[in-house]
DNA sequence: TTCTCGCCTTGATCTTGGTCAACTCGCGAA
DNA sequence: TTCGCGAGTTGACCAAGATCAAGGCGAGAA
């Protein structure tokens, strides 16, 4: 499919929230739907600024962030094709406005939902909202699973459980991630600093759970990091 | 109102997920709700045990918090009275169970909903689905601002914070709040460590932000706690 | 009343991770 | 090819808050 055209039905069925509808409610979105392209560190929206739409991750990378006054940055999460985001700012009344915000890691396609169409189609079908609710309640549960990590454990577990997770499914022995992600925004999404992010990962290599080079992190001891988790 | 007493449809209708029902809806819901009494200390449920319920507290106070193998404990959330909590796990498939433990810090008395009976409810009713979304979707931002606190803050700022949370709406000037709560409670909410807490609120205290007397805490300068917490 | 048990406070010390600074490495532009 | 810049790494030092230890204080029981 074309990357840069028009979303169609067949694109849209695709994503979870409109694999329901039938064809009125979903003519109904992609009457209200835009395609956005955004450059390398182009902003999206900002934290606080009034919302009036939801995206979907055509192709890219997207991080959603927390700033602080004194210039801190903290990423709560790392946006990844295929995936919607901001979808349940929607109910929080826009005043309040979006609760991050967005920003191009590397140059990004979009789609730009209306928030008042997704309403409507939320009125006509509970099977809809059913799942809306599935995917707040995850993510809910991943927050409190964030909040358990910032405050429970410490560096180095965080960053196990970072690499744990970067497993592609199926893959049982050794594997070798490749990170697309710059490591300084990584280690903001880990709530660490860029200099302590390479000290422990030149640790854990020392200690031969991991080996490193550039981008490439090759897990040579998964048992071990699992054991720093577990503990 | 007698305070052990089963609910009836006026109670209910107070709760917000319930306000919209119908006779019929409201009387399945009936049906299936118990009163729960639990002793100081006593324990609800606990973290990844299968969900079947969600709660209304009536009296008392509960916390909400994740405990780690070392011994540590992070209080997510404490509840109060006319407040409602785990009503988004129904979504979380029971697999994964209830993402954190409940315990009353005091003797509680709670309103014990089926999870089975609302998703019918919801079935029938978009408004209500609204209502909970709404309900989910500010816990989310909650959420996000939690970890906001905890990776952009120290602790001096988040218990400036607190403080200011406190205050009751419509008190203008140096309220007296008065802890409900043990200070070791309110420090684990925070993310802070009990001796820690005495300490910075003895600072506030030295610099005259504030005046202790044992469970009660008179701001005396607010305008300085907002610069805290402001900066 | 006195005793006792937790909660809280205070002091001394330690540790994790942050900060500041210097340097390397790669890559894209001229 | 060289230059320049930003990401990453490494070292030295620092500080916020944790930990360990010792009392104090107040509420409930005897």
């Amino acid at each position: 499919m074309d990357d840069t055209s028009n979303p169609d039905s067949d694109e849209l069925r695709g994503i979870y929230l409109f694999s329901v509808l039938d064809d009125e409610q979903l003519a109904a979105v992609i009457n209200t739907t835009r395609v956005v392209q955004l450059a390398e560190g182009e902003r999206l929206f900002d934290h606080g600024q009034p919302s009036r739409h939801y995206f979907f991750l055509r192709s890219g990378q997207m991080k959603l962030f927390r700033s602080s006054r004194e210039g801190g940055e903290k990423v709560i999460e790392i946006v990844r094709p295929g995936e919607t985001f901001a979808e349940a700012v929607m109910f929080m009344g826009k005043a309040r406005g979006y609760p991050v915000s967005a920003q191009a890691i590397v140059a990004s396609e979009l789609l730009e939902f209306d928030q008042a169409s997704m309403l409507g189609v939320l009125e006509q079908s509970t099977t809809t909202c059913m799942r809306l609710m599935a995917g707040m309640s995850r993510r809910l549960r991943q927050q409190v699973d964030e909040i358990d990590r910032l405050t429970l454990h410490n560096a180095t577990y965080r960053l196990a459980t970072f690499l744990l997770q970067q497993i592609p499914p199926g893959v049982l022995e050794s594997p070798e991630l490749h990170l697309t992600t710059p490591k300084h925004v990584v280690a903001s999404r880990l709530a660490i600093q860029p200099e302590t992010f390479s000290r422990i990962l030149a640790r854990l290599a020392e200690s031969g759970c991991v080996e490193v080079h550039g981008h490439s992190i090759v897990l040579t001891d998964i048992e071990a990091l699992r054991e720093i988790v577990s503990r």
